[in-house]
DNA sequence: CCTCCGATGTGCT
DNA sequence: GCACATCGGAGGC
């Protein structure tokens, strides 16, 4: 099992990384998420990259491949896996999925944050990478997490999609065009593209 | 120390 | 489409 996750992200290209993690299961604190949206950073060479300068925060970037790395961003939590070449600092934004497994944990979690006392959709329980994390309990005690490790937060593999769209990442101010982001086709779970409002090329 | 700002989400016009 | 809540990282001084 541990080869088999390790394989989805020891890739040369962290774009194929990318795509090989869509389907797979992203599994903890009581909640099972099928990966249907996923985008790729690169290191120095990626403008929109955290890891395009290392920093503190990004040195983790540069670690070994399979590690949990989140941050914070507007008072949400994003999770990425770090991918190889452990040199070029890259990994993967979990951008959404489908729970399929503690559905009441993750509507539970999503609801304490609202005002409504709407419901929220099934198919909208981890759209967005914030949600995503808050769906699944990820916070920063997660960070540096062993993605090969079944005890905690893991990755397990799942069904590879039938057919896999392709287009820019969502809301970055840098590296506007590039079209790193990747999705199932059709799925219902997959966020919505929103370009930066003053997004640049770079 | 301080200022700026974002790989977001939500609500309102 | 637009505003803004919200807070730690990053960089300037």
């Amino acid at each position: 099992m541990e080869s088999l996750v390790l394989a989805m992200v020891s890739k040369p290209s962290v774009s194929a990384n990318a795509r090989d993690l869509l389907g797979s299961h992203l599994v903890g604190h009581g909640v099972t998420i099928r990966v249907t949206e996923v985008e790729a950073y690169g290191g120095s060479d990626d403008p929109a990259s955290h890891a395009f300068r290392r920093t503190p925060r990004s040195a983790i970037m540069f670690g070994p491949t399979g590690r949990l790395y989140v941050y914070r961003i507007h008072g949400h939590h994003c999770a990425n896996v770090v991918t190889g070449p452990t040199d070029q600092g890259a990994a993967v934004l979990i951008r959404a999925g489908e729970v399929i497994e503690g559905i009441d944990v993750a509507r539970e979690r999503r609801s304490s944050r609202r005002t409504d006392g709407r419901e929220i959709p099934t198919s909208a329980l981890a759209r967005g990478p914030g949600n995503l994390c808050r769906a699944a309990g990820i916070t920063m005690a997660d960070l540096d997490t062993d993605l090969a490790n079944p005890t905690s937060v893991h990755l397990s593999v799942g069904d590879a999609p039938t057919a896999v769209s392709v287009g820019p990442r969502v809301g970055v101010r840098h590296a506007a065009d590039v079209p790193w982001r990747f999705w199932v086709t059709d799925d219902p779970t997959v966020s919505a593209y929103r370009r930066h409002a003053h997004a640049a090329a770079d």
